[in-house]
RNA sequence: GGGGCGGUAGCUCAGCCGGUCAGAGCAGAGGACUCAUAAUCCUUGGGUCGUGGGUUCGAGCCCCACCCGCCCUACCA
């Protein structure tokens, strides 16, 4: 049993999520962590919500709200369609936590103490009326290259060119219109290339492990290359303050989200084995054994893998590990870790690509989008998880269209799959009542419990190697070797009472193979994978369900919604024999099949809200 | 500007290190069956694998150039 850490993505709290995101990070963190567990390994799945940074103060000043007000707001929404979509965290909570605080605050003082923090000054917009740093993309102005007068502070839309924001002509903010003012402001840069070396020490393992995806892993190592330092704070009033003389009671100087967000995973991790009354368990997951190699492989420790979409490589390939190489002393500047000790370092960085919609790019401001809620209030959860699963972003971009997505749904889970299990179904409880015990087993009968069992280790393979695609084709490839014995079997020929052992057996066999499709397609499927243990009579305990739950802070600090869950009992990923007896009644269709007009119904409602989203 | 991805049957896409690699699913056509949400099963696929060169005994798969899409690169999170 290995320790097995899954580390996802940390929603930003702006709003709530559209299915791009959890289409990126969310479905397939969860086939992974499921498929673990069930195969036998230990794994600790966290994430949270991450709420810090301008835009939330900037969306909670247009609401009317305090930043914490929002955030409150949008960490629980984001929570519910978290757990709505089934996915087993073991903690998900939040970054305005005072326990987040006190982990980043000690990550920071660790890098510090090793010297990995260079002080530089920086000349910076800010907003003279509240003191905030202004990002260059809140700046607008003329721009210097092409006389445009909508170019934003980091790039021209008009020309293209990448710019500065104070080099452009007659520069406003985008929030209030006021002028920027450009300040010399003190600010901590992370010493990246004093860790650039052990970095690429790192990395290089890691590419002859020959595990991570071929354009994460060339992507990282090509950033490497244009390293430099990258400041760890900034002048903002809306973040974790800096822990130093100076700097703790300055109400303007908080840690930037890259000593914030990602250091989300190390955090929950304490908060999770706190709450378990266990407080130094995390290090389980977190600390390399004695003599052992951070992020190595396995009998070397615990396993890492973080999700997110490609947009994140930059934090998970190189500055979040060079934040735990600075903290435990392994740049150039040597040093060595405080009370947290040397930490593991990514196994793997499972990057998704992008999901579009009919085509274009997912945008809340024009409205292309569909949010998870909508999604989930409208359809069946696992109907959008297949979808994901069997047509998500995994290698490449991939386009979510409303054909598309009724076609999958349609011909594959409902014909395919659930066909399968209300044929069988229907057909034990017409002839038995219960499931049969086989009598005497023909060549066809063994060929096809072979060949289903054969699955699951090239179906675990796969979901093991993050090629979730070819593993649920390959589960609904044998839901088609299923379908087929079944048809050729024809046990609704099998009446005279001489072919009564006949037609147990085969009901027999069916019923097993469809239990064992269910097993292997119940880390993409969780949901209905209950329902159909159900039907043919079990507990409907194949795969746990996550929670939310309202719990007290640890420290003190406000109440907060938390997805948790208790996924011991998550069915083994081998083939669990179907029990003779067991009853089993006519069955209800666990799969809704969807009218075609609902291709027109969505695309309508796009429309309606482009042109509502205008301008 | 720099880095990277994709362009394979009407549609969506597989094709690992070059030699049954010209494939799958859907759609279309024909047939079988009736247990099942008209579901299932069987049969049926001549697409110059974006274009032009090159390397090789042999190239979707390697190299070069070019043409189309697209992404990443930001004192955004």
């Amino acid at each position: 049993m290995t320790k097995v850490l899954s580390a996802v993505a940390w929603p930003y709290a702006n709003g709530p999520r559209h299915i791009g995101h959890v289409a990126g990070f969310g479905v397939p963190s969860d086939v992974f962590s499921r498929y673990m567990r069930m195969a036998g390994h230990d794994v600790l799945m966290v994430s949270g919500t991450d709420e810090h940074g301008t835009p939330i103060l900037i969306a909670a000043d247009e609401a009317g709200v305090s930043a914490q007000e929002l955030a409150d707001r949008n960490h629980r929404l984001i929570a519910e369609d978290l757990c709505a979509l089934g996915v087993s965290y073991d903690l998900y909570t939040r970054t305005t936590t005072p326990n987040h605080y006190a982990v980043v605050q000690e990550l920071f003082l660790g890098v510090y103490e090793n010297g990995y923090f260079v002080e530089q000054t920086t000349y910076g917009a800010i907003s003279p009326s509240t003191g905030r740093t202004l990002p260059d993309r809140y700046i607008e102005g003329t721009c210097p290259i092409c006389g445009y007068d909508g170019a934003r502070g980091d790039q021209c839309d008009n020309c293209g060119n990448q710019l500065d924001a104070h080099d452009l002509i007659n520069p406003r903010s985008r929030i209030n219109g006021e002028t920027p003012e450009f300040v010399e402001t003190q600010h901590f840069f992370l010493d990246l290339p004093a860790l650039a070396e052990a970095l690429k020490v790192w990395l290089d393992e890691r590419e002859a492990s020959g595990t991570w995806r071929p354009n994460v892993i060339r992507f990282s190592q090509n950033i490497l290359d244009e390293i430099r330092p990258r400041p760890m704070t900034r002048d903002i009033d809306w973040g974790i303050p800096v822990p130093l003389e100076g700097w703790r009671d300055n109400p303007t100087k908080r840690l930037y989200v890259w000593f914030d967000a990602v250091i989300g995973y190390l955090s929950a991790s304490v908060e999770w084995a706190r709450r378990t009354g266990e407080p130094e368990r995390w290090r389980d997951w977190w600390n390399p054994p004695v003599g052992g190699t951070a992020g190595g492989a396995a009998g070397e420790g615990a396993l890492s893998y973080y999700f997110m979409g490609k947009d994140n490589i930059t934090f998970h390939a190189q500055i979040w590990p060079a934040e735990l190489l600075a903290y435990a002393g392994k740049g150039s500047h040597g040093g060595s870790p405080r009370s947290l000790e040397e930490l593991n370092l990514p196994t793997e960085v499972v990057s998704s690509e992008f999901l579009t919609m009919e085509g274009r790019k997912f945008s809340s401001s024009k409205r292309v989008v569909i949010y998870v809620r909508d999604m989930l209030a409208r359809y069946q959860v696992d109907a959008f998880r297949y979808f994901v699963a069997a047509a998500g972003p995994e290698n490449q971009d991939a386009d979510f269209t409303w054909a598309e997505f009724v076609r999958r749904t349609n011909d594959e889970l409902v014909a395919g799959w659930g066909n399968l299990v209300n044929r069988t179904a229907n057909l034990i409880a017409k002839n038995f009542g219960e499931i049969p015990a086989a009598a005497e087993l023909t060549e066809a009968d063994t060929a096809l419990l072979a060949t289903v069992d054969e699955g699951f280790g090239v179906v675990g393979e796969l979901i093991a190697r993050h090629r979730q695609k070819q593993a649920i084709t390959e589960a609904m490839r044998m839901v088609a070797e299923v379908n087929r014995y079944v048809s050729s079997s024809e046990p609704w020929k099998l009446k005279g009472e001489d072919q009564r052992d006949r037609l147990a057996t085969v009901l027999h066999v069916a019923a097993q193979a469809v239990s064992d499709c269910n097993t292997m397609l119940s880390p993409f499927l969780p949901h209905s994978a209950n329902e159909v243990d159900r039907v043919l009579g079990g507990a409907g305990d194949v795969q746990p369900m996550p929670r939310m739950e309202e719990v007290e802070d640890l420290d003190g600090g406000a109440g907060y919604p938390i997805i948790t869950g208790d996924y011991t009992a998550a069915r083994a990923w081998s083939r669990q024999p179907v029990v003779p007896g067991t009853p089993v009644s006519k069955p209800t269709p666990v799969f809704t099949k969807l009218d075609p007009s609902v291709v027109e119904e969505e695309l309508a409602r796009l429309a309606g809200g482009t042109a509502g989203g205008a301008g």
